[in-house]
DNA sequence: TTGCATTGTCACCGATCGGTGACATAGAAT
DNA sequence: ATTCTATGTCACCGATCGGTGACAATGCAA
């Protein structure tokens, strides 16, 4: 109608020089920067297109739609710690030695990590109300690095042999994701307040506690 | 343009009769319907009208916005246990008795009590990612009748005067949350499977057991 | 009976959504 | 130079979104 589309189509602007895959990058990056900054809800074809800069057409074409984009997008990135990250060798160890206070410790690290990796935290939260191929993905990743924490633990500090590891670590881990999730918006929760370092030092100090009574030996 | 809208407007259909207070409750309810059926996600006039069988307009006018439709609903609705809900005196105390056992129990039918309340999980995990009237007024609630619920366990068995009871039930209720909330779309979490009977136990075994060492006379 | 506020219906607005078809251009192969 | 394909641009589709203005019907007050 108006007085626009004059060269109609093509490369209309001087622009960037065709590459198919540096627009793949592009659309990747855009994916995560935009997941992390607005949330999954604000996620889909048209924002990513938006914010990559491209047409969104493009990611029809070099992914075949959105779910195909998330799928590529979770393999290409890393969303987890891994062992190292919590109880490397070039990390400080706990004041005092043993099985309780090393669980504590790691529990504060990925915490600490979670805080630190706000799209990690943003996936967590998405796992929870809509499953996907990304969310699914960092779920192997996760099971198979717990898992692997787990063992160096135990292999440091072996731990009576008919307590449920699993379970235990299963509930210590849940109740850090959740605080963790949560305290990205909500302050108060059971009485603590997530905003306060010291509630997070009470936690960890009844982990602690928790492991000294089930894992130390008497 | 076309053959309708002849008799233009006004209660066109032969329809119900007017009836303020009727539509205010058919649109409320639907709003707890949707976010039930659908989740948060797909809450808007638009889908709420739809469902309530109710011109949009009318939320807006009775209301004044779905921020507002949103406070009146939290208002009216009750989202959360009641003490006697999980220790009532007609229902079946634990095997054992003893601080630890009952504890467990506690845990157990909280956890029982969500998986038959869809809505305040949807709820519970909305808050997660977007806080708003209806979830802080859930969790005002909440916060009020934890307190009740561990004050009256606290009166029966009274707690070691150094323990923090506020973060060990902190703890374990942001454990029973999120295994709760997450167990609707995933069974998988660190190794154990949510989806079966025997893994919950293990959990709630593991409860009874941290309760037993920490609360229990030794 | 007349007037009037309340209740409800409808059409429409601009924005955004996911998705597609048509086209222009660049760059390499021939 | 010519051809061809990969790459990118653009316009448009129907659906839905939140939001509003205009109007019809109802029922009560005067």
């Amino acid at each position: 109608m108006a007085t626009k589309a004059k060269t109609r189509a093509g490369t209309r602007n001087p622009s960037r020089p065709r590459d198919r895959a540096a627009t793949r990058a592009r659309i990747l990056r855009a994916t995560g920067e935009l997941l992390a900054a607005q949330g999954f809800a604000a996620l889909g074809v048209n924002a990513i297109a938006r914010r990559a800069r491209v047409d969104k057409v493009l990611i029809y074409r070099y992914f075949g739609g959105m779910e195909a984009l998330l799928a590529a997008y979770a393999e290409e990135g890393e969303f987890w710690w891994s062992v190292d990250d919590l109880l490397g060798v070039d990390l400080p160890p706990p004041e005092r030695d043993g099985a309780a206070a090393w669980l504590a410790l790691a529990l504060r690290r990925h915490v600490g990590w979670l805080r630190t990796h706000p799209l990690t935290m943003e996936i967590l939260s998405w796992e929870m109300v809509e499953p996907n191929r990304v969310t699914e993905r960092l779920a192997e990743v996760r099971e198979r690095r717990s898992m692997a924490l787990i063992g160096r633990l135990l292999g440091r500090f072996p731990a009576p042999a008919e307590l449920d590891v699993a379970a235990l670590s299963a509930l210590l881990g849940a109740a850090s994701n959740y605080l963790a999730i949560r305290a990205r918006a909500t302050r108060l929760f059971n009485g603590l307040d997530l905003g306060r370092r010291g509630d997070w030092d009470r936690l960890f100090d009844m982990v602690e506690r928790i492991g000294a009574a089930l894992l130390d030996p008497t």
